[in-house]
DNA sequence: CCGCATCCTCATGGATACTG
DNA sequence: CAGTATCCATGAGGATGCGG
C-alpha cells in the first residue's frame, strides 16, 4: 500500500484503499466475475505482474478482495468481498461520469467487450421497466455481449448461450452512444445493424430519454 | 498527468483524468466551494506545493477544474466546471463504501470539521424529507456545520451565522455514527450532547431507518 | 503452463528552498 | 500570495527467474 493521506476524511480512507494505480481497475475485473490470476493478467493490460500480485495482497489485507480455491480442484482465484462488491455503486458513478470520454471512440487503446458489461449495466441502470422481458445481443468486435430486459430491472453479462430475441451489431462508441442517448446525454452517430425481432431491441433502446 | 491506462473503458478513461493522486480530494475541496491556492493548500495537509499546481494544472487542461478572477479584485480562484462538478456523485459514492474505515475514529489523522460537509450530505441522501424544515448546527471539534432540512431534501454546508432551531455536540466519529444509522449501516457508539428544541434534531436524524 | 518473486531502470511523488 | 526550481526517495514498468 502507498502511502496514506492521514486524513479523517471518508474520501481519503477509501482512496487509502482503492486508490492505488490499478487498484479499480482491479475491483472492475473482480465486479464481472471471479478471476484466476492469469485471467486478471489479461484483462488489465499493460499491469506489470509484480504490480497485480502487490495489489492483490493490498486489497486482500484492507478486505476488499478474498483469495480462494476455484471450484475446480486446487487452483488460486480472486473475488471480492461483500464490502469490495459495493464499490460497484462508485464506480459505476465514475463510468457515467466518463461517457463524454468515451464517444469520442477507442483512439489507439485497447479494447475488450467485455468491458462494455459495466458501462451498459451502469447507463442502463433506472431505465423505465420495459413491458415485457426480452434478450438482446450486442455483437461488438467479434464478442456478444447480452442485455436482459424484465419487468424488474435491466441485466448485463457476457452472452451466456441461450437463444437472443435479437442481435445488433455495431461498434464499441456507437453502443455506448445508444446507452447514453437513453440517458440523454449525447446523440447516437454511426450506423447500427439490427438481426431478428426489431421491436426486441427497441424495447432495451427506445425508452423515452430521460430528463 | 501520470500515464494513460489506454484502455477503451470508461473506468480507465474516468481514472486517467482523476486517478492521479490528490486529484479527488482537490475535487473535494471544490465541491463544496470554489477555492484560492493558499485555502487548497490549507484545506489538504500533507500535499506538496509543487504536486497541487502541477493537479491544478491537469484538472484545468482536462476541463474538470476552471481558473479564474475572484469577485474581490484581481485574485486568482479556482472551481469546478460543470462537467467537474458532476463528480459528486461517485465521490458521495466513494464516501458512502468508506463508512466502515471511518466509524473506527480518527487515530492519528488530520481533521478538518468542513470535511463532514460531504459525508452528511452524501449520507443524508435519499432520506425521508421533513415533515417541516428546520435547521441543525452540529459543533465539532471547535466548528459547525448546519444541516439544513426542508420538504425537498437535506442540505449541509458549514455554519452560514443565522439561527439554529438546535446544536448537537459530538465528535467526528459520533456524528458519522448517527447519520450512518439513520441508513441502518452501523449503530451509534458515544455520547451526544444537544442544545435547543431537541425535536428539530429528531426531524433530521430520527427518520425510519431504511432497508 | 500457472502464480508469483527478484532485479533493474527511470518516471513520479514529496519536502524544502526560492522567486516574481 | 501564488506558484517554480531543486533534490532525493519511492513506486511504476519491464524483463526474467523459479518452484510447483
Amino acid at each position: 500500500m502507498s502511502r496514506s493521506y492521514g486524513q479523517y476524511c471518508g474520501l481519503a480512507r477509501a482512496l487509502d484503499v482503492v486508490g492505488d494505480r490499478w487498484n479499480l481497475l482491479i475491483v472492475r475485473q473482480l465486479l464481472m466475475a471471479p478471476a484466476r490470476y492469469r485471467e486478471l493478467l489479461d484483462g488489465l493490460p499493460g499491469v506489470a505482474t509484480n504490480l497485480l500480485a502487490d495489489r492483490l495482497r493490498d486489497l486482500e489485507a484492507a478486505g476488499v478482495v478474498e483469495r480462494r480455491l476455484a471450484e475446480q480442484g486446487n487452483a488460486v482465484e480472486y473475488a471480492l468481498t461483500p464490502w469490495g462488491a459495493e464499490l460497484r455503486e462508485p464506480v459505476e458513478g465514475l463510468i457515467r461520469w466518463s461517457t463524454p470520454l468515451m464517444v469520442r471512440g477507442p483512439g489507439g487503446d485497447h479494447f475488450r467487450a467485455e468491458w462494455l458489461v459495466l458501462p451498459l449495466s451502469a447507463l442502463l441502470t433506472g431505465k423505465a421497466a420495459a413491458r415485457r422481458s426480452s434478450t438482446v445481443g450486442i455483437g461488438v468486435d467479434g464478442a456478444l455481449v447480452q442485455v436482459r430486459t424484465t419487468r424488474s430491472g435491466t441485466e448485463v453479462s457476457p452472452h451466456d448461450g441461450r437463444d437472443l430475441d435479437a442481435v445488433v451489431r455495431a461498434d464499441a462508441p456507437v453502443v455506448l452512444g445508444l446507452a447514453a442517448r437513453v440517458l440523454a446525454l449525447d446523440d447516437v452517430r454511426g450506423s447500427v445493424h439490427i438481426e431478428g425481432d426489431e421491436a426486441a431491441v427497441r424495447t432495451v433502446f427506445d425508452s423515452p430519454p430521460r430528463s
